[in-house]
DNA sequence: CATCATTTGTCCGTATGTATC
DNA sequence: TGATACATACGGACAAATGAT
């Protein structure tokens, strides 16, 4: 999956929604570190700010903890994951 | 003092004054910083560009000066504070 | 102990698109 | 039309903590 920087939905909530589901299903499990803010930058070709801004949607929805020097690691799996259009 | 969005001056003028008193009457001395943007931001509930409109009102009556990452800092005291409506 | 690279977090400045009055 | 404001995004730089060397 890829971001869409035409979508509707702006690139920092498409990507929030893409981390939370690789923890949702497993591919980022409990206790790990997710990729770096750079590494981020790099792959989805989005400015520092704004994978800031999705890191801080799913931080502030306790799924991932910042440790400073370390990195950002799971510490809750989702509720849910894909509220599913109706 | 609150920014009032139904008042005559717009938003970003009224923002000026506002941190352009608190330096002329000492709440905020010389050689501080101010509030950063995001601050403005949160504590006003303004928009990006509506607090560097502000900013830069102050910026080019020389009041204040921008250090690139760290802050905006007071380098003078404005010369008339209240420029008292006629 | 010192130095450096890495990492998160924050900072300002600016640009674009949209909406309102 | 123009001024104002909002949401979003990008870019370059600074800051503090961490870990390895």
């Amino acid at each position: 999956m890829t971001i869409d920087p035409e979508a509707r939905t702006p690139p920092y909530l498409q990507l929030a929604a893409l981390i939370r589901q690789q923890i949702a299903d497993g591919t980022i499990p409990v206790g790990r570190r997710i990729p770096s803010m750079h590494e981020l930058e790099t792959t989805h070709g989005l400015a520092r700010n704004t994978i800031a801004k999705a890191l801080r949607v799913l931080k502030d929805e306790g799924i991932i903890e910042p440790e400073t020097g370390r990195g950002l690691f799971v510490v809750r799996v989702p509720d849910n994951e894909t509220p599913a259009d109706p």
